[in-house]
RNA sequence: UGACCUAUGGUGUAGUGGUAGCACAGCAGAUUUUGGUUCUGUUAGCCUAGGUUCGAAUCCUGGUAGGUCAACCA
């Protein structure tokens, strides 16, 4: 019995991924002492997306698994793009999303070090100043297929280049007029390798140093000794960093500095969403959505407003995996971390979104009663509520039919449903216009099934939830649908613009009515209306209108059969 | 003169020479005061061709397919 337990516990543990099965070895043979430290090391020029989130997740997660620490680093090396407002919203998110970092640290920290380190290279003969024009080094680095060709100016004595990027760091030069580049190999196969440049002119303030530099290190000079001053054992990053692994680790060889070592994982895709800063910068900036924090953004920010956990987040990076093939993540992952966590916390209510009147006709016009209703059937901790019942009141317009299929539980002519946690109602009249269109439904109830159940034992199919029309208040209901009509928005027929994949309906804005309860809401706070789905208070809310967004529907079993 | 990375159900992900498993999605049923939840069952997979081996998803070789790299971006 005992062994049985222990087996089934072993064996339903979670596989390893690859990263993990790297470290568990470091730490075996002793490497770096068996010390782990990761980084995350966001460019601030953009919001953090549900791909920096996996990226997150696994940095700090690798970390607390092996006790060890995680730095946020902020990779600031191109003052043209980069911004304060972006350093603050990566951090509220981060923190949002659960975790603490060991070192709040820039890039721009290390500037002089990674100076310094630039002048050992050129006194080892390792770089140059060159002259070149941007065009004429582009052209001059070949193809892929072809070799690149030596800059005139690569062979410059030591003293001259020194003397030369001196200069350059005094501000003696224009944007563009000189760079530092690694002397290499020209020829090589991987054209990271050709003599990369290291150092570029751009007489612009950095939102940390001010204008005291004029040039600013490229990526692949700062990254890897950044990692190695911080002594990060694990650098990771994502698959198309892989070509850059050669460079890293030769900086670190001729500098003969802590060796931090790279891994590559595969980015996180997910479909009818685009992930690209740059294409959610577009549209951002083209007003397509309100802002970064749309609910339709995958980004943090949009994620959380449109109602998201960060454990329903931290259970999707979780469940997608770390490994090094490309993927395409179903957005029905997405959706059901978050059903899976909300299902267990949201106070359920009762909300009508597209209302029908009902009049019960034998119910004392006036009288009001407060009838009790579970908050969540998940949680009994979480209590009840009382709700107001009356003579009028209003329920879905979909859960009435005239002429019912099959198999339809709900309200129908003759046929009898519970009213959700207050009586049975059988429909004795429908009022129609002169259009035919149906206005209101007159039903009846049995006083026996107050509650919600019969005496007698009679089961009744259907059960529809409802508000009292006098007590109900109205909200603003904004019913997000994904934001692309493709499940690959790139996927378009060629000089057709990505934009063009936009699902034109991903928003659609009603007004309903919601049980009382509801009044004193605020932003963020999370509810499941009944049978509809769950919903956010948006952050435009105000005391005097209330504004919820739809996170996500509820499975919809009878929308399936109904639809085939 | 191309280099490198990757191929397991529809989508992801395990499997490390010995019965191909898990999750999501799908389908079927049970339970249910949410057509929700929960539970049970089920469909469906090793890119290809050789080779090594008693035995290959796993090791070797050759193909094929997809991806990354030619910003003074990160």
């Amino acid at each position: 019995m005992e062994s049985e337990n222990l087996k089934n516990e072993t064996s339903s543990e979670k596989t390893k991924n690859f990263l993990e099965e790297i470290i568990e070895e470091d730490i075996r043979t002793g490497k770096h002492g068996g010390r782990v430290l990761t980084r995350f090391p966001p460019e601030p020029n953009g919001y953090l997306h549900i791909g920096h989130a996996k990226s997150i997740c696994l940095n700090f997660g690798l970390a607390q698994k092996y006790n060890g620490k995680t730095n946020l680093r902020f990779d600031d090396t191109n003052p043209t793009k980069e911004d304060v407002e972006y350093v603050n919203s990566i951090k509220e998110d981060i923190e949002w999303l659960g975790f603490k970092w060991d070192n709040e640290l820039y890039s721009s920290d290390y500037f002089e070090q990674l100076y310094q380190w630039a002048e050992l290279l050129i006194q080892k003969g390792l770089a140059y100043v060159d002259d070149q024009t941007q065009e004429q080094i582009r052209t001059n680095r070949g193809t892929v297929n072809q070799a690149g060709t030596n800059s005139p100016y690569r062979n410059r004595s030591v003293d001259e280049n020194l003397d030369l990027f001196r200069r350059m760091r005094a501000g003696e030069f224009k944007d563009g007029e000189k760079v530092l580049r690694a002397k290499i190999d020209m020829g090589h196969p991987n054209m990271l390798m050709r003599d990369p440049l290291l150092y570029r002119i751009i007489h612009t303030d950095h939102h940390r140093t001010g204008d005291k530099w004029c040039i600013y290190p490229m990526y692949d000079y700062a990254h890897g000794q950044c990692d190695s001053i911080e002594q990060i054992t694990h650098s990771i990053c994502t698959l198309e960093f892989d070509v850059h692994r050669p460079l890293y680790d030769w900086f670190i060889e001729k500098l003969e500095i802590f060796p931090s070592h790279q891994y590559e994982f595969a980015r996180l895709n997910i479909n009818y969403t685009v992930m690209s800063k740059r294409k959610l910068l577009q549209l951002v900036q083209e007003k397509t959505v309100m802002g970064w924090d749309d609910p339709r953004m995958p980004t943090i920010c949009g994620l959380r407003r449109r109602g998201y956990t960060p454990e329903s987040i931290r259970s999707f990076a979780d469940k997608v995996g770390v490994a090094k093939r490309d993927n395409v993540i179903d957005l029905s992952l997405l959706e059901f971390c978050l059903r899976e966590d909300l299902n267990k916390r949201a106070l359920r209510r009762m909300a009508v979104l597209n209302p029908l009147k009902v009049v019960i006709t034998n119910y004392p016009e006036g009288q009001v009663e407060e009838l009790p209703a579970i908050n969540n059937p998940e949680n009994e901790s979480a209590g009840k509520r009382m709700v107001p019942f009356s003579r009028e009141l209003y329920i879905e317009r979909d859960d009435f039919m005239e002429n019912p299929p099959k198999k339809y539980f709900r309200l129908a002519p003759g046929q009898e449903v519970r009213l959700r946690y207050a009586y049975f109602v059988k429909c004795t009249d429908v009022i129609k216009d002169a259009n035919g269109n149906i206005t209101e439904l007159h039903c009846t109830l049995d006083p026996a099934s107050r509650g919600g159940n019969s005496p007698d034992g009679r089961k009744v199919q259907g059960t529809i939830h409802w508000v009292s029309a006098q007590h109900a208040i109205k909200a603003e209901i904004r019913l997000f649908d994904r934001l692309f009509a493709k499940a690959d928005p790139d996927d378009v027929p060629e000089g057709v613009d990505w934009k063009s994949s936009i699902n034109k309906e991903s928003l659609t804005v009603i007004e309903g009515l919601l049980e009382p309860s509801l009044r004193d809401v605020k932003p963020l706070d999370k509810f499941q209306f009944e049978r509809l789905g769950y919903f956010c208070v948006d952050s435009d809310t105000t005391p005097s209108k209330l504004v919820f967004n739809r996170t996500a529907t509820l499975k919809d079993t009878w929308a399936k059969i109904a639809g085939q």
